[in-house]
DNA sequence: CGCCTGTTTGACGACAGTCAAATTAGGTGG
DNA sequence: CCACCTAATTTGACTGTCGTCAAACAGGCG
């Protein structure tokens, strides 16, 4: 279904301009995606590691019949193309123009920083797949859409931006994949929690304000 | 809502003969715990890795409002105990009687071995919960248990049993739990499918039958 | 034997999915 | 700049799978 034809993608499309820091005194080399540009396809050759150095991925396995379930979002820092076969299980294509940094397997046998610097970020995106699974297992559609919220708010904190606009960079589709609902579930539970004040709409479609984090919270039902 | 208080839980239960090899040359300390014991909770101080020997252990995270989500099975050779901060996020429970091998973080740091075995384990781990994550968002009741009882076979055969028989080593709600469902979903399906022949229940409510594996798998709808 | 826990089955309801149509946004070319 | 075209989003009506509530049943142990 997903054949190692797909590695002919779309390497080096075109880029808008963005400047790293140190980027030249690191291992590994860079990759510049556009905007939904595949790092690798599922089946294909599982012989690199990436780390999101800018922009925003989804993992995503397809099921023969079509459904497709976003496996993880990995925003910069985190770790993408772990295989535990020889061939990728998942595709990995950005949400937005991205900048992966990749390293060849044989390289981090050799490094150990690498490898340290790996295990740490595996820990805290296990622990963020777990968080997700008590989305997808236990979780209505409207706390998995407040906890995405509030996990995209977060990031942009982090990213230094104080705000209380939080962008979402995933169409609707790409939301409800990711979260185990409809498109139009999605939609209906952003109608409804905008109605409510929970979240206010933006200029842009991708873009919401939310004026109170912690009634956001409870309706997220964290406990995190 | 989980306080370290339960570190007091259990550490040497009543235990059945078991023997392994190497046992004593290997570094780290050994916890015997008898059937449905807490080698961790969650909010406990984070300062121990653990390997699974035998047995097998569940990782859940309980809600504010009682809802409980499993989030991983670990079987013999599985990591648990990762932590991105300084407390358990999960609590760590046996399914049956099992033994782990307890790791200090210090430990760890200190060994490279160590870190590369943990290093590959967890990317196998980090698979199987991209999979899982496919049945919770995806997959219909019918598919996760017949995905779940694949999964249980597997790992049955692995261990050495080449008999089309496969143990549920869990109750039906911590079948439940992990898959998503309720206890009475999980009820409904399985009976549905023995009805079906899918499955053949054996003596034991916690034992079936797997007359066609093949047919199996396409009620799981597995593309793996 | 009786109690407790775990399992099974049934009846009913609700949350989210499906199908369909309308509306909006974004991009392209005249 | 505007018209047009396509893709994305929104909303509605209806359906179905699974959850909820409840009761019966089975098994293990004192």
């Amino acid at each position: 279904m997903f054949g190692t034809a797909a590695v002919a993608i779309d390497h080096r499309s075109a880029q808008p301009p963005m400047s790293f820091a140190a980027q030249s005194s690191r291992p590994g080399t860079q990759l510049r995606l556009g905007k939904h540009r595949s790092a690798y396809l599922a089946g294909d050759d599982a012989d690199r590691l990436f780390e999101v150095e800018s922009g925003a991925v989804m993992l995503y396995r397809i099921l023969d019949d079509g459904r497709r379930q976003v496996v993880e979002v990995v925003f910069p820092g985190g770790i993408c193309g772990l295989a535990s076969g020889d061939t990728y299980a998942s595709c990995c294509e950005t949400l937005m123009p991205s900048v992966l940094r990749s390293f060849k397997k044989s390289e981090i046998d050799r490094s150990d920083t690498l490898r340290t610097r790996i295990g740490e970020r595996l820990q805290s995106q296990m622990s963020q797949m777990h968080d997700h699974m008590v989305s997808l297992g236990r979780k209505t559609a409207e706390e998995r859409v407040c906890t995405l919220l509030l996990r995209l708010q977060e990031v942009e904190q982090v990213a230094g931006k104080p705000e209380c606009a939080v962008a979402l960079p995933m169409t609707r589709t790409e939301i409800a994949d990711y979260l185990g609902l409809t498109l139009e579930t999605v939609c209906r539970t952003l109608t409804s929690l905008a109605r409510r004040k929970l979240v206010e709409a933006g200029s842009n479609k991708s873009e919401f304000r939310v004026p109170n984090v912690t009634r956001l919270r409870q309706a997220a039902c964290c406990d995190a």
